[in-house]
DNA sequence: TTTAAAATTTAAGCTAACTTAAATTATATT
DNA sequence: AATATAATTTAAGTTAGCTTAAATTTTAAA
């Protein structure tokens, strides 16, 4: 009874997670090994052992459910990646594409003890470079719940924050910082074409067409900044 | 034609690269199986699957010699351990006995262009924590080649500073701690008494007794710190 | 409702990294 | 030099995590 979790069960149930948390996407056998780069075999074999230590629900040809202990897992991968990912960042000055591919090894291989040392010397953060939030070490997490949308969701004439950046490689994160969209940038959308599925928004004082492509990765939400201001005034006046 | 190093065979080398340059140790299977927590039997065989990749010679019932390659590898495993190590004990603040188990993972998942980051971040050291020396990213030590001994082969009266602390358990750095027996402090030999297998020292003002079990364990150098002071005396008159 | 296409599962097999047990070789002692 | 002891090697077997190919089931289309 080898109670050890390897990476191939860290990675496997990660992806579950993150899949079953995205919109228009399943939890099937097939897409979790497209993901993770085996085999449709590979990824129903690897299902059939994680339900047998009990970290996930499977029934043949449904969707893969992870269990509380399952998510619990995969939470703990993800809080370590994200700390990685803003360690990285913060303190050895890699860019928004390279941090990722670092913390998806060094994730695997950092215990409890020096997550939370990490954690503290960055003053326990609760999002990444990225945006994406990161879990306290229970597994909550505690991100204000101001209401988040894609950017090709959002209404005409509104002002938004962006809150997440979700691409992955060095030209998306290229043009994104070289357009001034980055976690926090003010955004205002100037005009919808939805037949086109483009998006006209304004950025420090610059006009942009954006292609859903695009703006479907990109997460705002309603001001939250603003908003915080507004709090922090009243809180302290 | 699987090129990729995986965390048992970088181990390995790593391991026989240590015992084959420490005295009074050998590097035979049976030597690094009891290193590794392994059998004799998977040490000798992973000797074999090594020698096939050119990592080391292997010559039945001899011991095991790396190649350059393999010299190569091992070097650049201990560079990314002693590089964590010092990363972890200046910068998050981890003590003497619990940077080596966290580097142990690390030093497997950090990729070369992180690691070199990481030397750079801290200022390219070139001795760790305990006093280990780093080599560069092409394998080289670039430590100032001042004559080192074990405190156990101390001459009386003689003063020296202490270079490396090679034991590896919480108990024995609290213990040196405790007594201010620190890299680069200073120590003076009182008494030697060799039938005892005892050494009396003195350290900031304190005597101290010794047996050799630790003493073996303390590498000292003859007064390397002010033979530096002197040398940069000369060079920045 | 039947059928074709797509996805999933099963079956069989591979490799790395181990294990235990038996056989072999080296070494140390008388 | 013979022999007992210790170390090493070989042999056989296990497990995790994959693969490819064949069989099965689901789903979507006709
Ligand atoms: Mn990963
Ligand atoms: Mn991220
Ligand atoms: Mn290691
Ligand atoms: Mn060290």
């Amino acid at each position: 009874m080898d109670n050890l979790i390897s990476v191939a069960t860290e990675n496997f149930l990660k992806t579950v997670y993150t899949l079953g948390n995205s919109i228009g996407k399943n939890t099937r056998p097939g897409t979790v090994a497209r993901e993770l780069g085996i085999t449709n075999a590979a990824a129903t074999d690897m299902a059939r052992k994680l339900s047998a230590k009990n970290l996930l629900d499977y029934t043949k040809y449904r969707e893969l459910k992870l269990t509380s202990e399952g998510e619990k897992m995969a939470l703990g991968v993800i809080r370590k990646h994200r700390l990685w990912e803003t360690f990285l960042h913060r303190v050895f000055g890699l860019s928004m594409h390279e941090i990722h591919r670092e913390a998806e090894q060094l994730e695997h291989f950092t215990s409890d003890f020096l997550t939370e040392r990490l954690s503290l010397f960055l003053g326990h953060p609760t999002t990444d470079p990225h945006g994406d939030p990161i879990p306290d070490a229970s597994g909550v997490f505690n991100n204000g719940n101001t209401e988040v949308l894609p950017l090709s969701q959002a209404t005409e004439g509104e002002k938004y924050t962006v809150s997440r950046l979700q691409g992955s490689d060095k030209e998306y994160f290229d043009f994104c910082q070289q357009n001034d969209l980055k976690v926090n940038s003010v955004i205002r959308i100037i005009n919808r074409y939805p037949n086109n599925r483009m998006t006209e928004v304004e950025v420090k004082k610059r006009k942009l067409l954006l292609h859903e492509d695009l703006t479907s990765t990109i997460t705002v939400s309603k001001m939250p900044s603003s908003l915080e201001f507004h709090n922090r005034k009243r809180q302290n006046p």
